[in-house]
DNA sequence: GTATCTCAGGTGACAATGTCATCTGAACCC
DNA sequence: GGGTTCAGATGACATTGTCACCTGAGATAC
């Protein structure tokens, strides 16, 4: 069989192979460990190819960050749409998914609520730097706004059928603080279960039946 | 007046100097703007002395959370304390207490909640190290822990003292995530007041309010 | 009071890493 | 077929964490 040969194809399978070099060093060791010539090592390209694909390593997490939330956001969207599933359970799944990924994948999902960096590149402004950010590759910060607008839109219409329009804003953003909290205080260490006597799903319960009771009514 | 002569006395302000430096740089870049040795330049020292103090970068920080979680929990213990305030205000307070500690220093509370890395240090294991880890400068990765622990016992009466001892550990835990995480997502940019038509502060009111109704009577 | 010791701090060195400028060869277009 | 474009390779550089070793002044023993 002909393997890729146009040359468009072959960067392609570059860049997905160093998105998934990337995100597999995320998972390993957190950013720390995401080295770009580990990076291009396991794509089988060397330290200075990544720079074709991607603006720098901040791009190239931003990316990896992008895709984690296309992929949730794919969770909330099969979620919404299951029939078979009372507006209550579909709550529940989205938040306990949310709590799962963290879970499977602690440091790509602290990736995900990152402060954003201040522009888009810190360092020098080289001749080469210019170039790339005018007609060079991808690094747009705002792709990974996009994708968790869209995560939002469906989580929010998640709870908007289970506490209706009405009061769906509001009470969205707490259920969703209260998912990303409880998720992050599990990965770092501070919801103990020896400390607090209580686990994530209880606290997950707890959360919509105090929703469902005053929020439906509201 | 005759300033600092003894060894020991000089020692303590240098360490002070080193821990004061570490978190104004903090504050101004995130961790990534921490140097060692633009640390130590204003600490008026030169790069290796941070050496004498702590193992290195990592406990330096270490260092930085503990300070800071012991702020917080005196913060927690003076609300605790009022005599003059209402459960339900104390409660709003110790919330509202958290998200602001965010808002005024986002770096070192996003360092509060950070995932505890792998074991004391990940480098070499030289000669010098290891009689640092044995007998030398402060390296115990549980003194953070201990004033988390604090800070937690603090809040948790604050919580007993709104919803009873009873439901205190459990209401405690949902509380304490659901503030920490309107904090992490506002810091992070995703409790955009656009979207969720909503802000923290209303959010803190609704929480303290759902818990409250269902609570105090459970 | 002197000799010795202790240890905070200084210094040189090294490896890892992000980044840039330049080069190269093959795919691409005419 | 010749020129062009661009993914990728390579050399180079600055920054940074870390360590081994050195130094000198305060602390201690006698």
């Amino acid at each position: 069989m002909g393997a890729m040969v146009t040359r468009a194809e072959s960067a392609a399978l570059t860049r997905r192979a160093l998105l998934d070099a990337a995100a597999e060093l995320l998972d390993l060791g957190g950013p720390e460990a995401v080295t770009l010539r580990e990076v291009g090592a396991r794509a089988g390209v060397t330290r200075g190819a990544p720079y074709r694909h991607f603006m720098g390593k901040d791009s190239l997490l931003d990316a990896v960050a992008t895709e984690s939330w296309e992929r949730i956001g794919d969770q909330m969207h099969a979620l919404r749409a299951d029939p078979a599933l009372p507006a209550s359970e579909k709550l529940r799944g989205a938040l306990r998914a949310l709590i799962g990924a963290g879970r499977d994948q602690p440091y790509r999902y602290q990736l995900l609520f990152k402060r954003p960096g201040h522009g888009p590149g810190e360092r020098g402004e080289g001749i080469d730097r210019v170039m790339r950010q005018l007609c060079g590759p991808e690094g747009d910060p705002a792709a990974a706004v996009r994708a968790s607008m869209r995560f939002q839109d469906e989580f929010l219409a998640v709870v908007a059928a289970f506490v209706g329009e009405r009061n769906a804003r509001h009470y969205g953003a707490l259920l969703l603080a209260g998912a990303h909290g409880i998720a992050d205080m599990e990965l770092s260490g501070h919801l103990s279960e020896d400390t607090w006597r209580t686990t994530a799903d209880e606290l997950v319960d707890t959360l919509v039946r105090l929703v469902g009771d005053t929020g439906e009514t509201a």
